[in-house]
DNA sequence: CGTACGACCTGCCCGC
DNA sequence: TGCGGGCAGGTCGTAC
């Protein structure tokens, strides 16, 4: 599921339920996610309250009142579920913060990619996860300047270079797919050879599709729901993501959109209106 | 240094 | 119906 959008939202969410909230109990079980879980150190935040959730990159941090900070990746197919009692435990359901005896707040993640770790709040940003992730990219400092900077004598393709978390944090696969369309430039394109048009395009798109995905309560494929069970919209406004074959949506282009692979990664664009 | 590729997992969908 | 192959929203380590 989970690019910067769904997890955005994922949080918002988490925000609404488990803010100032003392979690009474702290599930545990799996034995390893992408990681170790640290059991030990996560059943010491049992009983007390959370104080605060944010987001950084594809993280949800999630602080408590000892003022340690429980770290939520969904991975690929991770997904944070809310249920009431009487709860049962679902295959693949590896964690679950009880709050007020009865509501569970559950990570459930099929393919075991996503994590879960604690850290002090004063090593937070030093952390192994946080410590190399780039720059927010709706924040102001992700700036025509910035993206400039990222780009300048980079020979990798512009595609992969949006996806490396340690320039720019919270894009994924789809999100990268739609900001090259709508901004008229080719996965293939070389990030140095980007002129200044197309870069100061790109940085306006990136943030506009992350907004409207956020908007509309991002993208739900192969069933992602929000913890809530609400479902995302965003998919209905792909233009090329998973759109093969189909029209592309430009109304003077004639042509359809193209599958290829880089990266190792399904990417879609369109060749008339992606220029190289 | 940058890039390319396989590995990590499970579920689902498709074709035979 | 059942099986096998390919594919998937992410990240990391290794090899060149």
């Amino acid at each position: 599921m989970p690019e910067l959008p769904e997890v955005e939202i994922t949080k918002n969410e988490l925000k609404k339920i488990l803010l100032n909230k003392h979690v009474d109990e702290i599930l545990i079980n799996t034995n390893s996610l992408r990681i170790p879980i640290k059991k030990r150190e996560i059943k010491q935040l049992e009983r007390l309250k959370v104080i605060h959730i944010s987001r950084r990159g594809k993280y949800i941090l999630i602080t408590f009142s000892n003022n340690y900070i429980l770290l939520i990746h969904l991975g690929m197919s991770g997904r944070i579920v809310f249920k009431k009692k009487p709860f049962i435990i679902n295959k693949h359901d590896h964690f679950a913060l009880v709050i007020n005896k009865k509501f569970f707040i559950i990570l459930n993640d099929p393919r075991k990619f996503g994590l879960v770790d604690v850290c002090y709040k004063e090593d937070l940003f030093n952390c192994y996860h946080l410590k190399y992730l780039g720059i927010e990219p709706l924040t102001n400092g992700f700036s025509f300047q910035y993206l400039k900077k990222i780009l300048s004598n980079r020979k990798s393709n512009i595609k992969n270079l949006l996806l490396n978390q340690r320039l720019i944090s919270g894009l994924g696969n789809i999100y990268v797919c739609e900001s090259l369309y709508e901004s008229n430039i080719s996965p293939f394109k070389i990030a140095k050879n980007l002129n200044k048009k197309q870069i100061s395009s790109l940085c306006l798109n990136i943030k506009k599709i992350l907004k409207i995905a956020i908007k509309s309560n991002g993208s739900s494929i192969s069933d992602f729901k929000l913890p809530s069970g609400l479902l995302g919209n965003f998919q209905n406004k792909f233009k090329v993501y998973n759109r093969e074959g189909k029209k592309c949506k430009n109304i003077k282009c004639k042509g359809k959109i193209t599958k290829t692979t880089i990266g190792g990664r399904p990417t879609y664009y369109c060749c008339n209106c992606q220029k190289m």
